[in-house]
DNA sequence: TATAACGTGAACACCACTGTTCGACTTAGC
DNA sequence: GCTAAGTCGAACAGTGGTGTTCACGTTATA
């Protein structure tokens, strides 16, 4: 599903909620969402006139559309969840817990690798209310997974759900920082996480599965 | 060991690096230095006017002792990881590896929960290669013992050392986050960090340890 | 083509923090 | 008790971002 420029802007209490917008103030709009999310994913400390610079936009221009420097951090990073929930929607969750997990991980991992420095942005202009809610798509996908994989026998059920899945991303962001630091090679990282997340979720007394670099 | 004051400021590049330093002046800078763990643990962006504030001293004596904030930052994320370092000297990291690591986790994952909002601050403030170097007296032991487990088959070989370290500080740090957002009583934390890791760091192939809660 | 919406740069007021200087006072240490 | 070191508040200048207003030029749309 596309982004709701339109729906956006309403809800977030934004100039002229109700009324139709132009087509170059949509153009706009959509030119300053994605320089916020470049912008603030190479520094998530980038100025509002950084971003409506790299957007060809003028600085007056933007807080035309955007109320505050929240919205701005909230419409991208909204933008940018959108668009993992698109990538998200295409992976087959469905047969193997383990190996639907190891697909998910594939798919996810670089998503998060890429929207890092924009979720650090977020965590400091947005509520932590806000963000669990931004995230409540991927969450729900994993804990449905999770759940069913525990119902099957192939993930422990002696730890909560919530905590399960909370080591999933937090071993998925660790290795993006990993990275980052030039500590740990892109080609390595989903093999990494992949074959610890599956050891983690082992039920006690069932033997760790044997990822061998191939999933 | 004690926090060396007279060597951390010599070392940075404050006033007076040479000079004895008046006994009132050390005990500013003791209380400055303290005052800044505890503000930049609730806020991170916490003010040098707040820290002032909070030590119980004037604004113009901190900037006497400390030339920047970076420099107030970097002396109370040194004191921080001193005192866990005093901590961890008491750990018994000996005998079986897997209770050696649930015993590190008992004492570690305590300390990281405390100087997780300060690690906040010090990420914004400092160098990543300097936050590194800070942390290098810690990792150092977790290093040590994981290697030791390795080599005693307790610990998977299929994944490299840093990694599994880092895996280790992952899963305390976002446990840490799980309980300042509600979703985590500090009574479960070691337990759930424990029996984690733990799987996590078991050979492929072999059960996955059971801690019952008891570690 | 009329007009309302939009885009624009320049300028403004505001704010909070940083880092420095000054002169006067207090205190530690020999 | 003398002196140098330390402390203090007030006030200063500088910085960089935020959010707003204005007057004027441009463009979409009916």
């Amino acid at each position: 599903m596309l982004y709701d420029l339109l729906g956006y802007c309403g809800c977030m209490g934004s100039k002229n909620s109700t009324a139709a917008k132009r087509a170059d103030a949509l153009r706009s709009i959509e030119a300053i969402v994605q320089a916020a999310a470049e912008c603030l994913g190479r520094n998530p400390e980038a100025s509002l006139s950084e971003i409506a610079r790299a957007a060809g936009v003028g600085r007056v221009t933007l807080y035309a559309h955007f109320a505050s420097r929240a919205e701005v951090v909230d419409a991208a990073m909204s933008r940018a969840i959108d668009r993992g929930n698109d990538v998200l929607d295409t992976v087959d969750l469905a047969g193997d817990p383990l190996l639907a997990l190891a697909r998910y991980i594939e798919a996810g991992w670089h998503l998060v690798d890429q929207a890092r420095a924009l979720l650090v942005a977020a965590q400091r202009e947005l509520s932590a209310g806000r963000i669990r809610e931004l995230h409540a798509g991927p969450a729900a996908r994993v804990e449905a997974l999770v759940a069913r994989g525990r119902a099957e026998g192939a993930f422990r059920t002696d730890l909560p759900i919530a905590w399960l899945v909370n080591v999933l991303h937090a071993v998925m962001h660790s290795a993006a920082e990993e990275i980052r630091a030039g500590r740990l090679t892109s080609d390595r990282a989903a093999d990494h996480i992949t074959a610890t997340v599956l050891a983690a979720f082992t039920p006690p007394g069932t033997p760790v599965p044997e990822t061998g670099g191939g999933a």
